[in-house]
Parts: structure tokens; sequence; C-alpha cells
DNA sequence: CTGTTAGCGCGTTCAC
DNA sequence: GTGAACGCGCTAACAG
């Protein structure tokens, strides 16, 4: 490792000089910064991130944890939040918690302890209070990240799932639908409350009635119970899944029992999947912005690393609009 | 931030008594472990990571660079480096080159400054000869993942391409085809090179001839070129693809030709799609071991972060073998 | 079993 | 316009 000494003791100059060339926080004479610039070249000096932020106490980097990067919604999120950080000159550290407390919790501590300057956290479902405890105590700037709290006092960013659900099943209702599942899965996860919400909302007390709302985080129970409901009398005439997950679930309980899509069953989904013009039927989908999330989380958190010691900014909560995008598999349902 | 002279002075014990307790590195009596213990707990105290690997010279973190961890290859690599960092309580720096030969060198250099021990890369295309020349001037220990290179002294996993492709390649000419296309695409890239070598290795002179090659990078034309080959007479009736995003472009081709699998045209590609068995028809695919892969290249780096100043070590180049998954879309051709 | 001391590599006041 | 000296928070020798 070579160090500013050498290139000071190379240069000629002292140490001052060389740290004030390599980040141009103040003028040295043309000779002067040349020599250094040439000593720099010729030992191949390189900054040490580690001993300037020590120094500096901040690191130029943000920590962004998510339950999958795999996950469609959340690659254009990281996608989002890598473009918006390196504007700025900031590196981003990007952890998985693969939708697991314990792992999420480790991934921020990590993080933390890493000294990020901020914290976008696309929070699991099972989300423990140790994770608030920790947060709580002296963290970093902190930016929620599309899976909100109600009442928490931080900025955060999401969509609006509750609007959007209504519209999809108002539409659908519109289409003739009357009887149509939701597969809601594990509604302890904001996202999916929210949108099983929406689902009510739409729905009339008499035709609530002849919907069905499946509830639990369990993947295999959930199909047992579509499996049922589609074999029933009086089987829906169309599924709505929550999220990708849950549409995996419902289209494999589809393709096992043979039923067709849209003729037999219509189908919509949230979040949905990559190439999805290859599906045939392609597939209703309710689109998240989600590269524009990440952009917006990176937007609230900036300010409040500047923002240094003034408490001044409130905690915002920002929702952005997600789009419906129609496809086959809603298609012509009546004819 | 609380530090730990604070600490020590809440616990009435030396800085170095606090370093071992929180750190387990000697024995300390039990009654001034309790009080250290206590007054971590009173003060909120966290290690401070920056300031240890400082000193230790020694982050205990690893890099990896993938051009997209939203690729599903890609995505199962990173949880096998996950996976296997985490059992040597190591933190792991993920980035994304986006396939881009600036923004690869921007992530290995942001890593390297922050002095990360090791470094797994999967290079893009394009990777530019910058990178080469800064990863030769004192760079970490490095593994190459994916993307091999023929001649480099470096550690590296990838698997073998040449060897599935040809035998993917026998099998199709068993079920009767005889004029097969293979999307190569971007022959620059090592993984789709020893794939277009397999694919000749498999035919001989005369086959190779009613065979066709589509090489390049551009998606567009290679569309241009796939739909005029399909239009032409004595059409082929198989397609195979180098990798996800070439299957994506052929796929779209022949959708939009309306030409019906495997009926009129039979397919296979490399790595694919996640969820495949929601297509229809199901995709013929070759399969890395990805998370095997990701565990491997771990495997490989752990050795020589430990190995510290000897340079005992030979570079070692391992080949995982891949696995095909034949699906509806090369089914019953004949029939 | 515990404490003292000397840096890790850098940024930043101060003086000159 | 330039340099000297101090300290960021921590670990690793060495003493006791």
């Amino acid at each position: 490792m070579v160090t500013m000494v050498q290139v000071a003791r190379m240069a000629g100059v002292s140490l001052s000089t060389v740290s004030h060339v390599v980040n141009g926080t103040r003028h040295v004479g043309a000779g002067t910064k040349r020599r250094v610039l040439d000593a720099i070249d010729a030992t191949g000096y390189r900054q040490d991130t580690l001993a300037r932020a020590l120094r500096r106490s901040r690191t130029d980097s943000v920590g962004l944890v998510v339950s999958d990067a795999g996950e469609p919604a959340f690659t254009e999120m990281v996608h989002g939040v890598e473009h918006a950080v390196a504007e700025h000159g900031i590196t981003l550290l990007l952890a998985n918690s693969a939708e697991d407390a314990e792992r999420e919790l480790r991934a921020v501590r990590s993080l933390v302890e890493r000294r990020v300057d901020g914290l976008i956290l696309a929070r699991c479902g099972s989300s423990s209070d140790d994770l608030d405890a920790y947060l709580a105590a002296g963290s970093p700037r902190l930016v929620l990240l599309d899976r909100l709290r109600a009442d928490a006092d931080v900025d955060q960013v999401g969509v609006d799932n509750r609007e959007v659900m209504a519209l999809l099943v108002g539409r659908l209702k519109e289409d003739g639908h009357e009887r149509i599942v939701l597969v809601a899965g594990d509604t302890r996860v904001p996202t999916l409350l929210e949108r099983r919400q929406g689902f009510v909302d739409a729905l009339s007390a008499g035709e609530l009635k002849r919907c069905a709302v499946l509830e639990g985080r369990d993947a295999r129970g959930l199909a047992q119970r579509l499996r049922a409901l589609l074999a029933a009398e009086g089987a829906p005439t169309c599924i709505v899944a929550g999220s990708t997950p849950l549409a995996v679930t419902s289209l494999s309980v589809m393709k096992e029992m043979g039923v067709r899509t849209p003729e037999d069953l219509a189908f919509a989904t949230f979040d949905g999947f990559a190439h999805n013009d290859l599906f045939s039927p392609s597939i209703t989908t309710v689109v998240q912005p989600a590269f524009e999330m990440g952009r917006t989380a990176v937007d609230l958190l900036l300010p409040r690393i500047e923002e240094a010691g003034e408490e001044c900014l409130a905690a915002r909560t920002i929702r952005l609009h997600q789009s419906i995008d129609w496809r086959e598999s809603t298609q012509d349902w009546r004819a």
C-alpha cells in the first residue's frame, strides 16, 4: 500500500500539499501541483477511503437493503437508486435480506457499522422489533422504500396501492366479473395489506360476499385453498394476485388445473414478471414506477445527510402512482 | 458517536480491555467483563468498523461486481456468494456494472478504495483494458466468475459451455433437426464464444452449411436477420439462444411472426427464465449451477485472503457442469 | 489477568 | 502559497 507520505517525499512537498492536490481543496502552485501529480502517477498512489472516512466521519456511501434484488420490482428500484447516487459521487452498498428478519438485521447492522451516511430500507414482512430498536438508537439517516409504515415519523416513498387496486377491481366489475378472488398473501406486509384494503373498498357488501380473499403466508396453503375454490360450484371468473410470488402460486394452480386464460378465467397481478410480453397470454399487470421510486428515495435521503445537525425538515411520505397495463389475460372476457 | 474511551471510563478499565471484551480476543475476568458489557449497554456503544479496518488493514468484506443482479443466473450467483461469505462473518458489497465498461471500472475502483479484502468479478463483454491495468496495479485478491479468460493467470470459476452446447446440439440432431440456428450474440463475451465453439464442434462441415450462426451485439440487428432466416425457404427447424437476452430477442421474433413452438419450430436456450414452468410451452434450458458457482468463487477467494504474504497457491480454473433441462419447447418435434 | 503505548492513513486547523 | 502537528477510533505489541 502506497501512502501519501511516499508521494509527498517523492514530490518533495509536505503531506498537506498532497492532500490538497488530491481533493482540490485549496489552491496550490502549478509547478508544485505538477510534481505531486507526477509522483502520484509514478507510485500508483490511491486514496484510502477508510482513513479518509475516519477523519471526515463521512463515507460518501449509502446502504440499500431489499428483500431480493432478483425480484423484478426491486431490481428496478435498485437501478433507480444506483443511478441517483452515482450522480452525486456516492457509492451504493447493496444487501439482500431474503425476506428474513434475522438476515435483514444483520445486513442493516453491517451497513451501519460500516458507517454509511444513509440507509434505504425495503423492510421484509417479518421485520423484527429488534430492527426498530436498533434503528431508533442513533442510526444514520433513514428512508423507507416500498414497505411503508402508517404511523412512523420517517421519510418514506411508496405507491398508491389502495387506490390502484380499487381502480383495477372497478374495471374488472365493468367487464362483467362478479366473482373475483384476491390472492392477498401475507397481509403483515404493508403493501399487501393496502392492496387488500383497496379490494374491499371497491366492492359493496353484497358484491364482497360473492368474492374471496385468500390471506396467509404459506404458499402451499394458499394454493390448496385456491384449488378448492376453482373446483367448487360458482367458481370465480377472475383472479387477482397481490404480488409476483403470489402470481406464481396462482398461475401454477391454474396451469395444473388446465384452466384457460382468459376464456375460462381472467387473471391480473401486481408487479408481474420480467419479459411479460413473452407469456401467452400476456398478463395484465399493475406496474410500480420502481426506478422512479429508487430515485425518489435518494432525493429524500440526500438532504437529510446534508442537513447535518439541524433538525428542520419534517418527515415526508411520498406515494407515486402505479399504472395498470391491460394485456391479454383479462381480454374480451365477456365474449 | 460513542467510542471505546467512554465505555472504558464508565467501566473503570483500560481501552484494551474493552477491545478484548468486544472481540473476545483474550480472556478477561468475569467481573470486569460484566462491567464492560454493562457500560456498552448503557452507552449504546457500537464498534466502528472503519477505525478497526484501518488498524487491522482488513475489512472483512469482499466485493462482487456483476453485470446485473436482476438477471436470473446472476441472481443465483449472488445468493451463492452471500451464503458462503455469511458463514465466514464476511460482508458482501454488491455492485452492478450494467454491462457497461465504464460503470464496471467505477464499481471496481470504488470497492478497491473501500479496501475490500477480495474481489469477485463477472466481467462485462465490453470490459476495458483500463480495468486490466487497474487490477494489475496492486489490486486485492481476485476471482473471475462466469466470464473466464483463457490465458489469464487468475483464479476463476465458470461452466463447461463448449461441452454442454455440443451435447445439446447432438441431441437435437438425433431428434431430426438438420437446420439449426444459433443466436450467438456478442462473441467477445467469453461465455458466448465458448458456446459458439461448442456449436461448431457438434456439426460436420456439411451439417454446418445448412445451419446458421448469428453473431453481433445489436439486438435489433440480430432480430432482423433472424426474421429473414425464418421467412426464407428452407427455414430452420430449431433455434438455440446463447443467453437469456438472446432468448428474449428470439422469442419476440417468433411470437411476432406467429410461429408455433414446438410444432413449427423447436427452441432451446442457455440460462433461461425465472418461472420457466409458467411459460407455455415451457422452454428447454441449459442451466448453470449458479448458486454453486457463487459458493465456489468464495472458496477460491478465501484461501487467497488468508495466505497473506506467501505466494504459494497456483491459479486455479474450475469449470462446473451445466445440465440440460428438456422441456416442452423441443418436444416431439418429429411427430 | 490487565494497562500503556504507538501507530494504521488521512484531513485539518494553525502557524509561517 | 506551504508545512507541522494533532487526532479520527481502534488494535497489537509489550509490560506489568
